[in-house]
DNA sequence: TGACTTTAGTCACCAAAAGTGACTAATTCG
DNA sequence: CGAATTAGTCACTTTTGGTGACTAAAGTCA
């Protein structure tokens, strides 16, 4: 048993800031003020009167200069004990942003998803459940589009889709989903990317949104 | 702007514990100690060195002698000011209880979610996320098994999954999915309710469990 | 008793969605 | 030029889902 402590702030709100690096997906880190601590999330406690979210958004603009373009929040986090802040729980968040304007702060780094350095057992909780989020939100939110440039190539986004899952995927079906979606439009531009047919760039313009119209589903995972 | 409370409870945890009451969802609330107070969602502040779960599944035994068949947590709330606790964000908890073993405490009360009492705005924000994670779920894990007794008709399976969706499904088609997942054994019962035809019983019992092998999905709902 | 109603359970047909290999197109490299 | 490489599309097949109609077994009521 743990002694309660005299006083503790009540909670902190931790951010998950991701970005595709090339070929990897990349949370950013900091090792807050002495180069002695730990890496860890970026995080704060919010001030009073200010929303969850708000304070979420205020973390990441701290870390990269601007919010990032698509936020949720992952749920509270209490169980694993160890914490920067000296918080009970942890509000957790996951952010996305494209790497092009990704330029961290001093004192914030990317690191690739493959290779994180050793977090508090709570914000490791954090990140997993932040990844676990990102792929189920995969197919109702555009999060894929959110981390690629304004225009990109179909094969881009394919291998974006294909970066998030973790499993490839055959062209002409992301294609012919892709089209009956209606969610992007041609530009003029085509470009040629060394060897091979030149590809033509696209923006993301969803259109017609179709009720997405599925039948009763029975994918239980555990009992 | 609102003053910095001198102290605070740091958070809360509330629990919105769903029954299915007939015809239609019920949750459990409660007055709290004088009859004077709003009804609300059961909750507490946990001690320390209980996780957030353990402290969700007491709150639960507190109103109704057991733990929940099945809970999960929905996320953290603190953009609403008013709550019963002073605490400055509460975690909710979303917990299935079947009908059948769901006799509630002293001071606790089923309303059915069609006419529910005036509660303060952030726990009107968690039941309604309670809700909308239910529908969520609903083709992840059992919780339409979970709100039934323990054996049941394929109807009533079908009658629940309809209440949770809110719309009526076509039964060829629920059946055919339902024998394609191998969730469910027939037993050598029959129940005969009054008129039709008597319906044999089964009980969920998972077997095969197929990897649900689906395509892409672009079913956005927001940009 | 026998027609009618009600609920259970199944089938067959059709349409939509998804998996897949093969094809054509446009470029670079040697 | 021809081979290699990447883009883009097509056509065929399999799987999944929607749907109405059918049979089965009970009760109701004249």
């Amino acid at each position: 048993m743990r002694e309660r402590p005299s006083k503790t702030s009540s909670y902190s709100i931790d951010v998950v800031l991701v970005t595709a690096m090339g070929n990897e997906l990349a949370i950013l880190l900091t090792r807050g003020s002495t180069e002695r601590e730990r890496w860890s999330l970026p995080w704060r406690t919010p001030q009073t009167g200010e929303t969850l979210e708000a304070a979420a958004v205020r973390v990441a603009q701290d870390a990269l200069g601007e919010p990032p373009i698509w936020m949720e929040q992952i749920g509270a986090f209490g169980d694993a004990k160890r914490h920067p802040s000296d918080s009970e729980i942890s509000v957790g968040f996951i952010g996305l942003v494209p790497h092009e304007t990704a330029s961290p702060s001093a004192g914030y780094t990317w690191f690739p998803m493959r290779d994180l350095p050793q977090l508090s057992p709570r914000q490791r909780a954090i990140v997993e459940a932040a990844m676990r989020t990102v792929q189920e939100r995969l197919d109702q939110a555009p999060v894929a589009f959110r981390l690629l440039p304004s225009t990109f190539t179909l094969s881009e986004l394919q291998q974006m889709y294909e970066l998030l899952l973790g499993k490839r995927l055959h062209k002409a079906s992301f294609r012919r989903a892709l089209q009956a979606a209606w969610l992007v439009e041609p530009t003029d531009e085509w470009r040629s990317e060394g060897r091979g047919r030149p590809a033509q760039l696209f923006w993301y313009a969803p259109k017609k949104r179709r009720r997405p119209h599925r039948g009763v589903r029975f994918d239980f995972l555990y009992p």
